[in-house]
DNA sequence: CTGAAAGCGCTAACAA
DNA sequence: TTGTTAGCGCTTTCAG
């Protein structure tokens, strides 16, 4: 690899040109930077970032880290912030911790001693994971899910919202008798959309009948089980399903049409999330949309303003709405 | 930040001893070892190292670049590399190209200003490509997708006998009259399945019917799309369907049920990579599974290996093997 | 406007 | 066994 002195050989300037000429950092005479340029090209010449990064205490790396990549919910929010890296001229180190708290440390060391510039965080349930966070000194800002009270830098959804709206839509439709399939509560967006789902069918007039909430988690075997035990717990079948997330809405149907029960003509449901495969599922799902890809690309718009910017900014919480999307499996109105 | 000099103050000893300690390159005495850790704890030192990487030329990142995150293929093949590279103490960048060739040049170029040790490409299909690959004079293994009549490094699967084992197991259930739903042929892994349609109609004795071929892409609206063509081209359906991918196959799902036509029971329709939502698809597809995993897991194995050893490694091309899935979307045999 | 030189934090000879 | 020192490639004063 050609390296700045090679250049200025080449060239025939000084080393301080040649950085002049590559940083546009101050003014040099067009003479000397055309042959600079030159020379920069006949040797294939590209700066060493890592030199760079040594001198400036920047390397223009931002690390993100989820903790299943898997999900579809991640990639789409990846995209949103690796555009965005992309378009500032920062890297981006994808940290999956597959829910491995060790490993989870591990990333956090990783990316301390490679300076990154600032984190990302899809998935900080926990103060102790916070603490963590805290202890590694960077610049970071939380997406999603969020720790208990937490207030500084954070981007995410009306969660609660989400099954405001899934319970509006429902009763929109007639349905009184609503079960709810919950996520694990320990997660801020779980609480959030249990709330929702309460305070939801408190101002639509309904009550919440305990013996129709399930809590369980986001996946898809959670939604199945939750409607088993539905099934056979339960003599008489609620008229329509909140589920917590579209993968638990898909375990459900999966689950009642193994029992011969018809969606909508049966039953309805709600997902929640707008999964990629929903619109084309057995039963296209209705269900709640969340801009993942805008939360990805202001999570790093934040951070990204918070870094290159000098002084201190003040914490901003980010709070996206959810849209409703209708499509088959609440049924229709009839008129 | 804490230093090197700062732990060395701190402990009293000198800059190469803290080095050693850390590094466990010489032999230092327990005593000043000791000393050494202490000062590292109270200090909450961490190594730095861009220091390290400027020195040693060697930034233990990797970076991976996918022209498409969303796709559910990917993050599949991203855990099976950020699952070895975590192992080796590397770091991963990842870089979304969104099929666009000039962020595909930005990126190449951004790599080797990062000094990244290797690269790995899931998506490159042209020599153009390669050769600016090849310019970047990194170490390089692609995956996936490949140029035609590339030799060098790769790890991919039997494309080939995708197809192939498709043919075989739609013939197995009686079917002869079988219609191909073909992926983009600038594509080395369309070419390859397609190859194996062909081979696969061959071997079980049936010919291939020109007028049920379909070239398109991998995407679901290209299933979509082919499916209505054939529906109003041919006066009579075929007898299956074998689709290149699984979206695509999910693609024609839908437009045959928008024609009322059943599955299995009018129409077999084979899949093609075992998307995660084909198990619980409007009907459950058969397919063939890739193992996604471990490609990615293998590709960045063996880039790691051709880092960390000193001669100039034999390039190898690892071909992983695909599996039939039986599931509804077939039918099954009438005993 | 251009060049010389110091130094970012670390490693690895080499000396002691 | 431990310490001194010269860079790695670049940026950035500060002189000229």
């Amino acid at each position: 690899m050609a390296t700045m002195k090679d250049i200025c050989k080449r060239a025939g300037v000084s080393i301080a040109t040649v950085s002049a000429v590559i940083n546009k950092s101050a003014y040099v005479s067009p003479a000397l930077e055309e042959r600079v340029n030159k020379a920069i090209q006949e040797l294939n010449y590209r700066p060493n970032a890592v030199a760079r990064s040594l001198k400036k205490k920047s390397t223009k790396t931002i690390a993100a880290i989820v903790t299943d990549i898997e999900n579809p919910y991640y990639p789409t929010m990846i995209r949103g912030m690796d555009d965005v890296a992309f378009n500032f001229g920062f890297s981006f180190i994808l940290c999956n911790t597959t829910n491995d708290p060790i490993r989870f440390r591990n990333y956090l060391d990783l990316i301390v001693e490679k300076q990154a510039d600032g984190l990302l965080l899809a998935n900080i349930s926990t103060e102790e994971e916070l603490a963590q966070v805290e202890k590694t000194g960077l610049k970071y800002v939380l997406l999603n899910r969020k720790p208990p009270a937490y207030d500084k830098n954070y981007v995410g959804i009306n969660n609660m919202l989400t099954t405001e709206l899934s319970i509006k839509h429902l009763a929109s439709l007639g349905y009184r008798d609503i079960a709810y399939f919950s996520g694990d509560l320990l997660i801020s967006t779980a609480r959030e959309r249990w709330e929702g789902f309460q305070s939801g069918m408190h101002q639509q007039g309904l009550k919440v009948d305990e013996a129709l909430v399930f809590h369980g988690d986001y996946t898809f075997r959670s939604g199945y089980e939750s409607t088993k035990k539905l099934l056979t717990e339960t003599k008489q079948l609620p008229e329509a399903i909140c589920a917590a997330s579209d993968l638990v809405a898909f375990g459900a149907v999966k689950a009642l049409r193994e029992s011969g029960i018809r969606i909508p003509e049966d039953i309805a449901i709600m997902g929640n999330d707008n999964n990629p495969f929903s619109e084309n599922f057995i039963v296209p799902l209705s269900t709640v949309d969340h801009p993942k890809y805008e939360m990805g690309k202001m999570a790093m718009e934040l951070l990204l303003e918070e870094i290159e910017s000098k002084e201190r900014k003040f914490p901003k919480q980010i709070v996206l709405p959810p849209s409703l999307v209708v499509r088959d499996s609440c049924g229709w109105k009839s008129e």
